[in-house]
RNA sequence: GGAGAGAUGGCUGAGUGGUCGAAAGCGCUCCCCUGCUAAGGGAGUAAGGGCUUAUACCCCUUCGAGGGUUCGAAUCCCUCUCUCUCCGCCA
């Protein structure tokens, strides 16, 4: 949620701040019911008010021994005058949250404009497309002429969009994540986590994903539904709920490895082939939760982590910066990494990284206490991945595809496949 | 799954219908005192919201959550959640 008092106060530049995202807010059709909102509250507050006080003046005559009768009397219809404002201001308050739940974060002001990923700005490159002197693959023909990549046995179990992996290949997603979970945890200074992988509804509220995209999410029919979580962001940032930090508490840092899960509503007919986009995949994710004033610097930072695992994988890159189109609900700003696939002759999306500014915080009340004033204030989140495995592994086996169709092993990963070098049918 | 106990402010912990947003202690902040240290004295110390130029007054809400009874609920009733102990089962 955006600052309700800065949407009441200067709604017209809320609005011209969502329009930069394609968005037409109704600054009137909110104004009104804004309107209604403090009419109807002073209305109730001021017959709570007077229900309080006589109740006083009851107890005190009642202490003295006087009679209680006249004053009884006079509060006779106050209950029903209560019942009738409450609950006008209640709808007027339930309409305005849920308007209020709707509005994404406000975009920062270096954000491009633009109306979609095309108008995305590409800030640096890192390493160079790799040049083959033979066809390259994509990973699907490299996986299947493996034999590790199972799209059939995947489709007889639960449908498309999910993928077996075996032998080798298995292997080598879980080398990845475990050397990105220690790089991050001893190189770049993350507390690991192991995390819920099943949510309640409020834990998504928190983080953005509902009310707006229940669609989007996979939700199970037990009594009190259970979501799956699209990413480990859900979990990890919402270790901040409810929470007062001390000052010197912040920055926390913190990274886990978690399936995710994501119905893909709405995206039918894209990436169908492959392992691109799936119903289930693993991701390493980080999580920064930091002052304020900390963020802007803690988005270059958080980056720069999820830069290096693809710099350490020698997995040719870029940067983005997302346009005011493309940056998603909770986000101010977005940087995206893309990492080269030779299959498809593109760059792919395989880490987003997002300042969520006081967005999140807000919904979850998560606050710091100011050193200064000693005033709660809302801490700044940020996420991003670092990185998506299961996009990674597709990176590794295109870029290091040979020409007879094995696969190198790339060095930092040998480690984590008992010394291995290469990745060959039988292997 | 069965039986029992519990959930109060930063912490411990009192409080079974009114003067309780809540005793006391600890912690923290400020002041005083003592040459230093130790000890002592005093004052203050929840969060969210409304109104407002205002972080000033004033007002509203919150004692696990949600309903209910009542002029009035931390306190009484109902439902739920969570925690702890014991038994059962289980990775």
């Amino acid at each position: 949620m955006i600052d309700p008092k800065l949407l009441r106060q200067a709604p017209d530049d809320v609005a011209r701040n969502f329009a930069r995202r394609g968005m037409d807010f109704d600054v009137q059709r909110y104004l009104e019911l804004e309107e209604q909102r403090k009419t109807l509250q002073v209305e109730t507050e001021t017959l709570r008010n007077e229900r309080n006080t006589s109740a006083k003046n009851i107890g005190k005559a009642k202490a003295k021994g006087e009679d209680i009768e006249p004053l009884l009397a006079a509060v006779k219809d106050l209950g029903d005058r209560l019942d009738n404002s409450e609950s006008r201001f209640g709808a007027v308050q339930d309409e305005l949250q849920s308007i209020e739940l709707g509005l994404p974060n406000l975009l920062m002001d270096d954000v491009p404009v633009g109306d979609d990923e095309s108008a995305n700005v590409e800030i640096r490159t890192w390493g160079s497309p790799a040049r083959f002197d033979f066809d390259a693959q994509d990973h699907i023909d490299l996986g299947a002429k493996l034999g590790m990549l199972d799209f059939d046995a995947a489709a007889k179990i639960s449908g498309s969009r999910f993928a077996v992996m075996r032998g080798d290949l298995a292997h080598l997603q879980r080398a990845l994540i475990q050397f990105m979970l220690d790089t991050h945890v001893s190189e770049h200074g993350y507390v690991e986590a192991y995390v819920p992988y099943l949510v309640q509804d409020h834990a998504l509220l928190g983080t953005g994903q509902l009310p707006k995209f229940e669609e989007d999410l996979f939700k199970t029919t037990t009594e009190t539904p259970f979501y799956l979580i699209p990413t480990a962001e859900v979990p990890l940032t919402n270790f901040a709920r409810d929470v007062i930090f001390d000052a010197d508490q912040l920055p926390l840092l913190f990274t886990a490895h978690t399936p995710c899960f994501r119905s893909e509503a709405g995206s039918y007919g894209q990436d169908t082939r492959g392992m691109i986009r799936q119903h289930q995949f693993e991701k390493v994710e980080l999580v920064h939760l930091v002052a304020p004033e900390e963020s802007e610097q803690a988005l270059e930072v958080l980056t720069g982590h999820a830069e290096k695992i693809l710099q350490m994988l020698e997995l040719p890159y870029r940067v983005v910066t997302l346009c005011s189109g493309d940056v998603g609900f909770s986000a101010a700003k977005t940087y995206d990494l893309e990492v080269w696939l030779p299959g498809q002759q593109k760059y792919r999306e395989i880490s987003s990284c997002s300042n969520c500014t006081d967005f999140q915080a807000r919904r979850m009340k998560a606050r710091v206490r100011n050193a200064d004033t000693g005033k709660p204030e809302l801490i700044h989140t940020l996420n991003g991945s670092g990185v998506a495995a299961g996009r990674a592994l597709i990176a590794v086996m295109e870029n290091y595809q040979q020409a007879e169709g094995s696969i190198q092993i790339p060095s930092v990963l040998q480690p984590y496949m008992s010394g291995a070098t290469e990745i060959s049918r039988g292997s």
